[in-house]
DNA sequence: TTAGATGCAAATAGTTTGCATTTGT
DNA sequence: ACAAATGCAAACTATTTGCATCTAA
């Protein structure tokens, strides 16, 4: 089949991973997510658009697609299962309500120069990162 | 007795949380691990300084020092438990080697602007931060 | 004194593994 | 064709819970 590809099919398949339909389902989960979701939530939704994929497999499409930097577990809400977050272009923000774990993404995080800064200061590769800020969110907050 | 109390402990009895040995023993471990340390790694390091304290108190502590603030789970390493961070005063931030897991920690991370814009802008309270790069260390990086 | 914390052990998630079978390329 | 990936189910780990007991304040 010729299917259009996605962009993120297509990193999956430039890091050298085939292309299974495990694999798209998957990714596809996430992407309707709108790039915040909980393993379980991944592994539920899954189970209902394909019916014989294993669970097994989708953790194992989570660690290929960390290891791809397309996608990062984070531990917002309480505990249990952690949350997956795409990230767009190696990055990704949010602000998170530890009262309700309401979240809430932004962009334009301006730290391109401190990327920079860093690579120099400790002669590393830096290809990403995940900034979280948590506190209060608008109706939780006192008065 | 009246042992001198180290801020920390002063901030659960101020958070209302009674301090047990339990939670001072969780505590030290955390101190003692500069700040960075699997749940896996507390409980083992907990079970040699006090054979009697149960694995459970550890989880307990560790929600109710998450709930005050002064620790932060985090997804650094493959998966299996998580890292609990140190956050000095609210925040925490450093790179982690996605391919040997080494982590760098730096200080400095210059947000405070970026914290009070959100806040405006969102109407929310900020609290703390963690911030974390990822990338290739010294020694993985690609020549 | 007494509400809050504890330790224990059993119950629950959540995740990983081994292996025969299937599938992309 | 064949290495890579899968699904399954069983094995593991990690974490949580209920409850009688204990303890810091």
């Amino acid at each position: 089949m010729d299917k259009p590809l996605s962009p993120l099919a297509r990193r999956i398949r430039d890091g050298g991973y085939k292309l299974t339909n495990a694999r798209l389902i998957v990714l596809q989960v996430i992407e309707e997510s709108h790039g915040h979701i909980t393993s379980a939530d991944i592994v539920e939704r899954v189970a209902e658009l394909d019916e014989s994929i294993g669970r097994a497999s989708v953790f194992r499409t989570l660690d290929m697609l960390t290891r791809l930097n397309i996608v990062r577990p984070s531990y917002i809400e309480g505990s249990q299962s952690p949350q997956y977050v795409l990230l767009h272009e190696g990055h990704h923000h949010h602000i998170v309500c530890t009262n309700c774990h309401q979240t809430i993404e932004f962009h334009d995080c301006g730290l391109d120069k401190m990327t920079l800064a860093l690579q120099q200061q400790y002669n590393v590769e830096i290809t990403g990162h995940l900034l979280e800020f948590y506190g209060l969110c608008e109706n939780c907050k006192p008065t």
